[in-house]
DNA sequence: GAGTTTCGTTAATACGTATTAGAACCTTGA
DNA sequence: TCAAGGTTCTAATACGTATTAACGAAACTC
């Protein structure tokens, strides 16, 4: 690719505080000094700051981010970085919120955002060193996504690059803002059994990630409070004939089905399909809860417009959370609070009711 | 702020080339050569370069991107302005697969992008001139939405900063990626023609936006291409009563209707609710056709599940097109085509039938 | 009026890598 | 023996900004 500091022809090169320097009649240091804002001890002239401050305003200067950034300074840039498409190709791309958030909280603290791409291509890997190490370019990086290759990550802990991690990590040093996907489920376990629901299912994807992990644990935690039958309470989707599924859990007298929401939705599109091709109707033959509600699914529950009953994942919050504790950490702030789960608000909805009296 | 370069304490420095120099007894330069494959006409000795990788292996190195970046005088960033919110709140969020478009394509060129809030640090409005000059610290600059102020654009022209337009624009001197609405709208309006309907209305909203005036433009040029009667084809949703607006047409003979998908497509699921009121079902009552299938609206047509027939946008493609067409200005490139009209896909649908006789 | 302080500015350098213009040395051919 | 050419490497510099040390001039102290 051609330098895109000498464009040929007409465009003109970008202005550098040398320019202004020339213009104004003063030393590049100068420049750099009123653009900067003065450090401890320095004066200068108003007069001369004016000059300097018309100059740029002419030839329209913005400083250089890489170069910013080199010299080891702050350039007001937030960088994001995503270890799956940031922006999905799939229309429940549940992610959204999260990115609306970090959009809103940036713009209210000054902050442009730099969307680091190719995180998802195949060639370099998602997770290829060299690939994250880009971050750098940005004052500090959040950073999101169900799967995260561990090296990367720990070689940003080494450096003391400040990043924060959107959703709750094993690894210890590690900031991040997650969800409190545990009380949350066992909330909602909580509220099924007090409906009068004696047996229920779980049905959540294969998957190995945190959020999936704090789901199950909450559910099984709220089960055993409730003193529910809790055999088989699991059960994995992966490949699994659902329709089947349904029937046998009727059977056997299941009277609510818990569901994982996750990326895809998949679980849950899947459930409700099957409950509709069954001639079923929610919440009056199975009560339906989701741990997360989906993006795009409220008023598609089956058989009806209903909310799903559960819980809603705070992602907006999640996203502005993040960014002002990544600002903390960028500022080196001491003794802020680096690992932080937000309340998931209970959802109370349509697709819970009293179990069917045979 | 700490510098990220100085680890407190214990930590030791990230190694450098020239720390790779000493160790393997070259100079700097050699160490670069070797470590970012030789540039035409250079040649190293093997056994040299051994010597360095064995020595850049040994000490961990891994290459410092914003120093890359900086000597090779490319940022590999790209700009990206909204002059909505770039992260619409609401569901219908009809910009989003421009974004993915364009960070397929980003991440296929391997480009960063930059996301500009529109009120940044200043605080002032979305089309500040002030606030759009903040793009140029990227190497070149995307931007969309419909509404768009005219001055600062007009400057970045003047300073010849490589930008494209998502969207068709007037003036001129503007390079653009857009659709071909006027085509693509006429194209509707034939089908319908061709399927019998005689007596059609045009439902848009109110609106200065180029969108809305090709699409108008291309529905008036396929009525008199039919032939149709046209008087009073065209009308505006600013605060009408759609339900009247409805009995009126129907009253009239009235047994299409071509709506104008907007940003919010609020005259659209309007229309939608009208009919539903009206104990209708289209198509059997009244055939819908959609200038620009709504995102989120799929299988959400009135009375059944029917696709809105119609035309697709193909947003995505022009996410990726724009992208394109910006790296070959900021390649300075000659002779790039930098006004660029994207053919719509024709949607047959389900909404569209043959006008029922009396 | 010599010494000290304060003010306003600049020269020099650092940041880490890429690139260009040779330097030093060796080989070859006449 | 000398010029021509090739190979292997390096010194110097560029990229654009931040920072530090220092300098000249003016203002103050005694």
């Amino acid at each position: 690719m051609e330098s895109t500091r000498q464009p040929g022809g007409r465009g003109r090169r970008r202005p550098r505080q040398s320019d202004i320097a020339r213009v104004a009649g003063v030393s590049q240091t100068t420049v750099s000094l009123v653009l900067r804002g003065t450090t401890v001890g320095m004066s200068l002239a108003r007069e001369t700051r004016q000059r300097v401050l018309d100059a740029a305003e002419r030839l329209g200067y913005v400083p250089d981010p890489v170069a910013t950034r080199l010299a080891s300074a702050d350039n007001a840039m937030l960088g994001l970085y995503s270890f799956s498409a940031t922006f999905p190709t799939d229309v429940a791309h549940s992610y959204y919120p999260i990115l609306v958030g970090v959009e809103e909280e940036a713009a209210a603290q000054g902050q442009d955002l730099i969307l680091f791409t190719g995180s998802s291509r195949t060639g370099t890997g998602a997770g290829d060193p060299a690939s994250v190490r880009r971050v750098r370019v940005a004052d500090g990086c959040l950073f999101f996504g169900r799967h995260v290759p561990e090296e990367p990550i720990r070689r940003l802990v080494e450096d003391g690059f400040p990043f924060v991690y959107i959703g709750r990590r094993d690894e210890p040093d590690v900031p991040y803002v997650g969800a409190d996907y545990v009380s949350a489920s066992a909330g909602v376990m909580a509220r099924l059994a007090a409906a009068g629901h004696r047996k229920v299912r779980y049905l959540r994807e294969h998957d190995q990630a945190p959020a999936s992990g704090d789901r199950e644990e909450g559910v099984l935690r709220g089960a055993r409070a409730a003193g529910g039958a809790t055999a088989g309470l699991v059960v994995r989707t992966d490949g699994t004939d659902l329709d089947a599924l349904l029937r046998d859990w009727l059977a056997e007298g299941v009277t609510a089905v818990v569901v994982e929401q996750t990326d895809t939705g998949a679980a849950l599109s899947g459930l409700g399909a099957a409950i509709e091709r069954a001639g079923l109707s929610c919440p009056r033959d199975l009560s339906l809860a989701v741990l997360g509600a989906p993006v795009g699914a409220r008023g598609r529950a089956p058989g009806g417009g209903a909310v799903f009953s559960g819980f809603d994942v705070p992602m907006r919050e999640m996203g502005r959370d993040a960014v002002r504790l990544l600002l903390r950490l960028i500022a080196g702030e001491e003794g802020v609070r680096t690992r932080r789960l937000l309340p998931c608000e209970p959802v109370a909805g349509g697709t819970v009711a009293a179990p069917r009296r045979e």
